[in-house]
Order: C-alpha cells, then structure tokens, then sequence
DNA sequence: TCTAGTGTATTATTTATATAGTACACTAGA
DNA sequence: TCTAGTGTACTATATAAATAATACACTAGA
C-alpha cells in the first residue's frame, strides 16, 4: 500500500487524506468503523504511532469519533460528511486556480484548458 | 519574505518552485543574475545554507547554471525555460484533475467547475 | 471470568531539514 | 594588488517526523 505516499509530505497526513476521500466517495459510510491502528499500519507499512497520530487529528477535526476499547468509528453527522467533499473539491479548485495563475495563466482561460487537455489525453 | 512559506513543504522546495515562477512569468530572464545567496537568504529569512541547496538544485534541473565568484544565472537556453512552463502547467493540471477524481468527480464535469466557480468568484 | 482486540501512553532512537558559525576559493573592479 | 562580493564546504546543533519496543486501560464476547 506504500504507493499512496510521496517524498515530501508528512506520511500522518497522507493517511488522513488517503481516509478522508475513501470517506466522499463512500467505500467509508457514516459510523463505519475505521480499521484498527495496528491493522492499517500493518497494511501501508508504517509505525503503529504515525496512524494513531492520523486517527487522533481525524478525531479533532471531528471527522471520525473513538469509542474506546471498541475503535474508531466514521462520524454519523451526514451534514459533517457532506461539507467535507465540498470543503475538499473548494481547497483544490482554489489552490489549482491560484497555481494556474502564479505562472501566467488567466482566470478566464483555465476552463477551457482543463476541457483541451482532458479531450486530448482521451484520444 | 517569510509567507511564500507554508509548514509541510520543505523550504529549499519551496524557494525552488517560487524562482521557477518568476522565471516563467518572466520576472526573471534568460541570463539574469540570481539574489545571491546570501542576499536571498536575508530577504527570506532563512539560513544560507537552505538558499545554497535550492541553487545547487535549480542548477542540476539545468534552470541554472552558476560562474564561480560571479553569481548564478538563469539559463540562456530559451527552449528549456519553454519546457518549464509547459511542464509546471502540466503538474499542476494532471494533479488536480487526479485529485478531483478522487474524491468523486468525473473528468468531464471538471471544465463545467472550474467555469462556475470563477464566475461565482467575480461576484 | 478470561482473552483477544481495541485505543493510548511512554521512552529511546533515527532521519531529513533547517539553522549557526566559520572558513576557503574565485572574480571583478577600484 | 587589494578588497568586496560571489559560490562552496565543513562541523555542530536543533527540530519535526517516523520508527521501535513496550506497557497499560477498556470492551465485547466466549
């Protein structure tokens, strides 16, 4: 499961990424329980403590809540869920108009390059 | 100078990738002097030695070349700072179209996003 | 009641970055 | 020739992140 990482970012909070999209697009359900801290280190080869610390700032964030002894669950507020797609598809969109712009590009031409560069990678 | 920064990347990095976009916004031309060192790393405030390292890997990427006791230059070879547009342009789209898919979004909507949320924006 | 599976805590060690301070080599220009 | 401004090298230290090993507390279910 290595692959999910790259060089240069925290591999905690590669998880927690990694966890948050299996969340929006559903393979994780609202109360669903998360696997266990050894389970999952034991899965992506990692520390047990480095999924803990992932887990915990999951738990901040309200994401997920801990019943202990039992596990780590999905939270069951569907509200909480629904604004983390939105507040996840927002971060990219903003962060990839910002990037476009910081190098040349223009606002108004960033739609149609996306629509260029998809139609010609399909071919 | 300090706020070019975010915490996660490394600096040496981060200071790599803010050369690379006033070489291509042409802020910075082919055979243009570089801050040197020193100078760069008051301005930034960061330790000399962080500066050196992203020079010494600007210069290995050729987007550099250095005359010792003279400074470092911005490459004279006008393709290559060609390249490095087309190719930063295509990091940063082939990033956030794989980013988008992931938490649930279709390649042909992504256009159709982009479009709504600039001109959601401008409001 | 016992046991296996949970989360959690603690201490020590390692690694990549970043900092700090110093020194050396080269170049242009006064 | 000297000096100020270059890149470069080196050693030491500090910090965040990751690892390693171990132990403790809680819970459900046999």
């Amino acid at each position: 499961m290595k692959p999910i990482f790259n060089d240069h970012t925290p591999i905690y909070l590669q998880i927690m990424t990694h966890i948050k999209k299996q969340i929006v697009v559903h393979i994780l359900q609202p109360g669903d329980k998360l696997p266990s801290v050894r389970e999952l280190s034991k899965n992506l080869e990692v520390n047990p403590n480095t999924v803990q610390r992932a887990y915990q700032e999951l738990e901040r964030e309200e994401i997920t809540y801990t019943q202990r002894g039992m596990g780590t669950f999905v939270t069951d507020i569907e509200e909480k869920l629904h604004m983390l797609k939105k507040e996840m598809a927002k971060d990219l969109i903003t962060n990839f108009i910002q990037q476009m712009k910081s190098i040349g590009f223009v606002e108004d031409e960033l739609a149609e390059i996306i629509a260029v560069f998809i139609k010609k990678n399909k071919e």
